[in-house]
RNA sequence: GCCCGAGUGGUGGAAUUGGUAGACACGUUGGAUUCAAAAUCCAAUGCUUCACGGCGUGCCGGUUCGAGUCCGGCCUCGGGUACCA
């Protein structure tokens, strides 16, 4: 009998599809075609195994639809600008794009031995100047369509290393690595016109069929539509040049429970008011450390500061409101100001609570007494009628809403309005390793787009990371250009862009991908949509709705056709891959490989005892991590990619464990066994007719629930299906011919996600050809149904018997059958049955 | 804080539209084979009770002949939160 050695095994069929170009995907005009995508991976250096999930998912999916017949694409490419590139850089004195190169040799050769059905001819990496300088080209035509201009923002600011820190990079207040407390700065910088497509994103999310509802969510709220009002208050006693505050509200409705309004610390009347009043500058000040993300804001104590100056009422100018400076109010959404209604919104109440504000209910839950209603420590937002509120009392909030706009805007200071929480997409970047902004500064011309011809403009190779900040800002020689308007001595722009541009359209150069423009018509024409993305749910919102709106950019300025503005027909979120974590007595991190097992635990190599903590996402930091390439070694890629679709749903996270590994491994080597033993018996006599039947059916009913697993996203079940005609095969008494033919229709089943055994059963069967390259099989329909089938009997919603019936049983005859069966006998008692529910070919329930 | 998910035996999980909860696998136990072990094969395995039975899908409540599935209210964990990718 011949053992099955993966070692040996995996790389012949891999050398046999690369030499045949299986993968090798080319435009074909008579065929249909599938375009199958998983995120590309960022080159921190080593593949893991989260990889290893997401790519076998898209693998199954690629080599299932070529054996449907289609013509695939299956391409892979690396984004590669990013900062942890300059940190090596600066800890390990490597150049950023050496390093990142190196990176990228080695994840491919880690990847290579999965053996994943990807045309590698179309491999590039996002900072190969070839593809950043095709980003270049599209932003110098996004200028041109009027998507790009430059306005003032907010970044984290390390006063000490004097550069920008990201917000990953600012721990508890301060600079990861000076420790300096970080602080706010405005600079000018680079923005897409994504807002400009709020309401086209947003409407278009209808008709993402195919995406995760989760995820169509999550971007409709993150887009946020809101109708609301937008009115001046006229102030008093404030500065000149603030007679008016204007502010935002979704709640009109509410007006008559305004007790005080608010502005943000970055508002200009903050601005204006710390520079002649010191407590209000340090005020501020405190605000601004809160740094910039939407999460410190928001969970931050609510602070406030009374300015003195005093709003008067729209609908009431005798009735005056004080204006705070308040740490939750941001500047970037509505217009940075805000009313106050602390009765129906929490953040409100617990402000006014503080400061001891008023807080007048104004809508009262039906339920309630309207006399006797009242707020305590929690807002009330849900529906009602008004009240305390003079000419809306007794009105719906959405009556009130519309009768407060309609005075408003007759008295003229303000207007109903639609607002968007979605912001434009700011993508300058003060440092080196990301896709230079093709623009020159010009003394005469001011900001002036690059020629195309100049492209790409590339990034300096000698820099130097012994300093913090921007080397492309003390980079003279780089920065010294002509203006591609006047000719004259000028400036570039060292600005980099946001990485997630680079991620935004890498799907549509995989169409064309040496292309000497970013796409050419008809391969994209051709090629696109992505017909089945998959990837990481983190991804959910930013580099979705990033690159659906680069679609749409990319449309306007010629590179895609109308057809892709919506560029990934289906989405498919997977899971993570998770592991136990192990400490030492020390707390120390331990990696799987340092621990032994002992009686119900673990130790060190050394005896010491092992903590066992939770299962989480593997990760270098907490050292759960399983390197497939050491996984692979042991017991070959088709045990790997075996696990990792096995047990678990693909959209859930899964967990990683040795003896799994373990038990695929030993899987994979009954089913050779099997294919062997079948192989070498000499057995020519032929079974019952009746055991090949039964064989058969077997098959078909594995095919039909392989198929629906495959094409549902439930690769688990596909699985648990296998493993189940495993056992059928083995205790089948048909003779060898059928025992053959199953297991032929085994290893088709099961190339997708073991191709590397499935050719070599293949193979030994006889088959024609690769295994990878055979159509899939097709269910005949009639070998599914079955001539009997198990009813249970339920006696008043409990399951008490069951019974077995020809599957052409009438509603009638099982009901006779039911009434005189012993059980429904027993507990009718004599007495008729109350209720009898008869749901044909699943369920009897009688009520007794 | 806000938005979005998830929670089922000792473990990973399965369960059309509301219709037999626990498929399939791991683990455990017992048996076969073996000088012995590994490997392999066979069987049992939600909890509880001597048993009839009772209890069981994070918690509390509701709708229904019937709820893991639908509704209301919580709890815990995970993802995102616009400069991590």
């Amino acid at each position: 009998m011949s053992r099955y050695n993966a070692r040996v095994v995996e790389p012949k069929w891999q050398e046999a599809w690369d030499s045949a170009e299986v993968f090798k995907a080319q435009r074909d005009e008579s065929r249909e075609k599938y375009y199958v995508l998983e995120m590309f991976p960022y080159p921190s250096g080593r593949i893991h195994m989260g990889h290893v999930r997401n790519y076998t998912m898209g693998d199954v999916v690629a080599r299932y639809k070529s054996a449907k017949g289609f013509n695939v694409l299956h391409p892979m490419g690396w984004d590669a600008f990013g900062m942890p590139a300059e940190n090596a850089a600066m800890e390990k004195k490597v150049h950023p794009g050496d390093w990142t190169y190196q990176n990228i040799a080695d994840m491919r050769s880690q990847l290579k031995p999965i053996g994943l059905s990807i045309d590698w001819s179309r491999e590039f990496a996002t900072c190969d100047p070839e593809y950043y300088g095709q980003q270049q080209a599209m932003f110098v035509d996004m200028m041109e369509k009027d998507l790009v201009y430059r306005k003032n923002a907010v970044v984290n600011w390390d006063p000490v290393d004097m550069t920008v820190l990201a917000n990953e990079q600012v721990e508890n207040g301060r600079g990861w690595r000076s420790g300096a407390l970080v602080e706010r700065k405005e600079l000018t910088q680079w923005f897409f016109k994504i807002s400009e497509f709020s309401e086209e994103l947003l409407d278009a999310i209808d008709g993402l069929e195919e995406w995760p509802e989760k995820v169509r969510t999550m971007q409709k709220n993150w887009i946020g539509k809101s109708h609301g009002l937008q009115f001046n208050f006229e102030t008093v006693g404030a500065p000149e040049g603030h007679e008016q505050l204007e502010v935002y509200t979704t709640r009109p409705d509410t007006l008559f429970g305004a007790s005080f309004a608010a502005i943000s610390c970055d508002h200009p009347l903050a601005k204006e008011l710390e520079k002649n009043n010191a407590e209000i500058a340090a005020f501020n000040q405190e605000c601004r450390q809160l740094g910039t993300t939407e999460e410190a804001l928001e969970t931050a104590e609510k602070k406030g500061f009374n300015t003195g100056i005093t709003v008067k009422h729209p609908l009431d100018s005798g009735w005056e409101l004080p204006v705070y400076i308040a740490n939750f109010v941001l500047m970037g959404y509505g217009t940075g100001a805000i009313f106050a209604c602390p009765a129906h919104d929490q953040r409100d109440l617990d402000f006014a609570r503080k400061y001891d504000l008023v807080v007048t209910p104004v809508v009262c839950d039906e339920k309630q007494d309207p006399d006797t209603f009242s707020i305590g420590t929690e807002a009330y937002t849900g529906p009602g009628r008004m009240i305390n509120s003079r000419f809306l009392d007794g009105m719906t909030i959405e009556e009130a809403k519309l009768e407060v706009n309609k005075r408003i805007e007759g008295k003229g200071v303000g207007t109903a309005k639609t607002n968007y929480r979605l912001r434009d997409w700011g993508v300058s970047r003060q440092r080196y390793w990301g896709c230079p902004i093709p623009v020159v500064h010009c003394d005469d011309c001011g900001v002036v787009p690059e020629r195309k011809e100049n492209l790409p403009i590339e990034l300096p190779k000698d820099v130097t990371f012994d300093r913090p900040g921007n080397p492309l800002d003390r980079h003279d020689a780089w920065r010294a250009c002509e203006c591609p308007s006047c000719g004259k001595p000028a400036q570039r722009e060292t600005d980099t862009m946001d990485t997630f541009a680079d991620s935004s359209w890498y799907f549509a150069r995989f169409t064309s991908p040496r292309a000497e423009t970013p796409t050419v018509a008809a391969d994209a024409e051709y090629w696109m949509n992505v017909d089945q993305y998959i990837g990481g749910v983190e991804h959910a919102i930013l580099h979705l709705l990033y690159s659906r709106f680069f679609a749409r950019a990319m449309n306007l300025t010629g590179h895609l056709p109308k057809s892709a503005v919506e560029p990934f027909n289906a989405l498919f979120t997977q899971g993570m891959v998770c592991h136990e974590t192990y400490q030492g007595p020390d707390g120390k991190w331990l990696t799987p490989d340092e621990i032994k097992p002992v009686d119900g635990g673990y130790e060190t190599a050394d005896g010491q005892p092992v903590k066992v903590g939770p299962s989480i996402k593997m990760s270098k930091s907490k050292k759960n991590v399983v390197d497939p390439e050491d996984i692979i070694d042991q017991y070959g890629a088709d045990t790997a990619r075996w696990f990792v679709m096995s047990d678990s749903p693909p959209e859930r996270d899964v967990e990683w464990t040795a003896s799994g590994a373990d038990a695929a491994w030993k899987h994979l080597q009954r089913i050779w066994r099997m294919t062997d033993e079948i192989c070498q018996s000499d057995d020519t006599d032929s079974s019952e007719p009746k055991e090949t039947l039964a064989l058969q059916k077997a098959t078909h009913r594995t095919l039909d629930e392989v198929t629906k697993g495959i094409e549902g996203f439930a690769f688990n079940k596909s699985v648990a299906a296998l493993y189940q005609f495993t056992n059928t095969v083995a205790k089948s008494k048909a003779d060898k011919a059928s025992k053959a033919d199953a297991m032929k229709v085994m290893a088709q089943m099961m190339q997708p996600m073991t191709p590397h055994l499935a050719e070599e059963m293949w193979n030994a069967l006889g088959g024609e050809g690769l295994v990878s390259q055979a159509e899939w099989p097709v269910v005949d329909p009639d070998m599914l149904v079955d001539d009997t089938v198990t009813m249970p009997i339920q006696i008043n919603g409990k399951r008490r018997d069951e019974i077995e019936v020809s599957a052409s049983i009438t509603k009638e005859e099982l009901e006779k059958i039911v009434l005189a069966h012993d059980s429904v006998v027993r507990a009718l008692d004599g007495n008729a049955p109350k209720k009898l529910i008869v749901v044909p070919g699943r369920i009897v329930n009688v009520v007794v």
